[in-house]
DNA sequence: GCCGTTTTCGGCCCGACTGTTTTCAGTCG
């Protein structure tokens, strides 16, 4: 985890240059970008610092490996802790004002003394700040506004929560005539697991009216920009939302430019300079004469600058460019590409339906089997069944797949791993089950060391064919527990046990790093909804946008196989005798 | 501060909107 430490220092780095008048701007990008890169790029840090392979990290040369080098030994960096003394630390609180920036920072601090957004609150009152030069009502407003919503501590939404918005805005203004494509854009497209705000994209050859019922759409002084090609709004519940129209000849290019994200933007844009080559919003350009080469389809554009088309999960400059100059994109993974639902639980414990109507549902959607996975005896909460429980649950399941065939229900369970990293039921039970998925439920305080060597424990166990929501991380309510992630995943590759991408909003468990890096350890995993209402199984998407932000072809995702193949997977690692 | 199938030095993405200004700086994405 040093590496997030050590990213979270960068940006504060990255955060007092900005401050410092005459830096240079392109240091304070290289401090963001080895921040990104630190938060995204698998493998332990102590481990690259012996092997001497900091500077393979992209954006870190021999000085900031120097710098991650002492952060390993000591634990600080000299170099912060004199900036700190150059800088006052409340200047950055106020650049955390939307509306205000280094300069305006800087203006308050010098003129009027300002060391808080409580003094910034008072002066405002006062009317002291139309004292300073080029600041008068309109901007005082402006930052009456910022100071609301840094208060108001509005925070990310989930993904899921950001889809459905997006998807009912898009509804608003598909309709209109004058609209002739339309596209979520930004962190959206990219399905980032939280989304701080919702981006738009039209095509048309008449925006005004676009515009017009757009910012319809913005609650009570929600109009944060209103012009011609670029309009923002703020819709009742609080939501950001911002729309670009540009003209059809210019959608593809838009949409990369609009996509993001702004280190993809970045990468594709200087590599086009080295062609000769610009590309903006509004298309490819070449040299002097300025001749548009690009610019109607995102395929066009990418292929002008020698690449391949760059899904959007991808945009994140972490390889995909080079992999899209060579061709080597993988095909990712798609929904369609799931043969089996594999995490479902019924009325038996904490579902709402019978495990037909579950059963049903999932044979609906396409799928060819599934796999009930009811929680565990030690469950109390969720009703967890106790061994003649499970025995009865079995005999229901057979004769429901008499009456289902061809769809078939393997019969499993999402097993509890105690907290000394036994299983919830002895090995004579688990060997009776198709499908053991194993998961912690308990004690997610251990200490890291314990975790870890709880959850190899289960890993190994010949009867656990999948680790559910390794993390067990809820986005926004419980963190992740404390373990070793790349030791979990070695450990799993070796024995053949899948981890699981989750597909709950809340989890995204896995998230789209720990995908990457437990796939360079080897390991496999599958997609799951964790379905207890039939309305979970939509969370599909979600999981497997995220297996694509974290690289997988289908050959990585083990429920892409047909019943028997998945079963002889899951079962591969039994004593041959109870296969 | 990083980085190189043009470069180990000299580059480093590009444009819209706002507000206050009268040609542009600041902020944002």
């Amino acid at each position: 985890m040093k590496q997030f430490e050590l990213a979270d220092l960068f940006d504060r780095i990255a955060d007092l240059l900005e401050l410092k008048s005459g830096e240079n701007p392109f240091r304070i990008r290289a401090y963001r970008r080895a921040a990104l890169n630190l938060r995204s790029v698998p493998g332990d840090l102590e481990e690259k610092v012996r092997a001497g392979s900091l500077e393979k990290i992209p954006g870190v040369g021999a000085d900031l490996a120097q710098k991650i080098e002492e952060f390993i030994s000591t634990g600080r960096l000299e170099y912060l802790e004199r900036l700190k003394k150059q800088v006052p630390e409340c200047l950055v609180t106020l650049v955390g004002i939307p509306g205000v920036g280094p300069k305006t920072a800087r203006l308050l601090y010098d003129r009027l003394k300002i060391r808080s957004i409580e003094d910034l609150e008072r002066v405002l009152k006062q009317g002291k700040l139309r004292s300073l030069p080029g600041l008068r009502e309109k901007k005082e407003q402006n930052i009456l506004r910022g100071i609301r919503l840094v208060q108001s501590g509005r925070d990310r939404m989930l993904l899921g929560t950001a889809l459905a918005l997006g998807r009912n805005i898009l509804g608003a203004l598909k309709s209109l005539p004058e609209v002739l494509e339309i596209e979520l854009a930004g962190s959206l497209r990219r399905r980032q697991e939280t989304i701080g705000d919702i981006d738009i994209l039209v095509s048309s050859r008449n925006a005004r009216p676009v515009m017009e019922r757009f910012i319809k759409l913005a609650g009570p002084g929600g109009i944060q920009a209103h012009g011609e090609t670029k309009s923002s709004i703020r819709t009742g519940q609080g939501i950001q939302v911002d729309l670009r129209v540009v003209e059809p000849d210019s959608f593809g290019a838009a949409l990369v430019y609009f996509t993001g994200s702004k280190e993809h933007n970045i990468r594709i844009r200087s590599l086009a300079v080295r062609m000769g080559l610009t590309v903006n919003e509004y298309g490819v350009f070449k040299g002097k004469s300025q001749k548009r080469v690009a610019g109607r389809s995102e395929a066009d554009v990418y292929r002008v600058l020698g690449m391949k088309w760059v899904p959007p999960e991808l945009r994140e400059d972490h390889g995909e460019v080079e992999a899209a100059r060579k061709g080597r994109i993988p095909k990712l993974l798609e929904e369609g590409d799931l043969k089996g639902s594999i995490h479902n639980h019924s009325k038996w414990t904490d579902g709402a339906h019978s495990i037909e109507e579950v059963a049903k549902a999932i044979r609906q959607k396409g799928y060819r089997y599934m796999v009930l996975s009811d929680h565990s005896r030690s469950l109390r909460i969720a009703g967890g069944l106790s061994i003649p429980e499970l025995e009865k649950e079995m005999r229901e399941v057979r004769r429901l797949n008499q009456r289902l065939v061809p769809f078939r229900i393997l019969m499993g369970s999402e097993v509890d791993i105690l907290p000394d990293g036994r299983l919830d039921y002895p090995d004579s039970v688990l060997a009776r089950l198709d499908v053991v998925i194993a998961a912690v439920h308990s004690a997610f305080k251990q200490p890291r060391a314990a975790m870890t060597r709880r959850i190899i424990q289960a890993i190994r166990n010949p009867y656990v064919s999948i680790l559910a929501h390794p993390t067990g991380r809820l986005l926004g309510e419980r963190e992740p527990v404390e373990v070793d992630l790349e030791e979990v995943s070695r450990a799993a590759a070796a024995a053949s046990t899948a981890l699981e991408i989750n597909c709950y909003p809340q989890r995204l468990d896995l998230n789209d790093v720990h995908i990457r890096q437990a796939r360079e350890a080897g390991a496999r995993f599958v997609v799951s909804t964790d379905t207890h209402v039939l309305a979970n199984l939509e969370n599909l998407e979600l999981g497997v946008a995220t297996a694509r932000r974290g690289w997988l072809a289908p050959s990585e995702v083990l429920n892409t196989l047909q019943a028997e193949p998945f079963l002889a997977w899951a079962r591969k690692k039994r004593p041959a005798r109870s296969r």
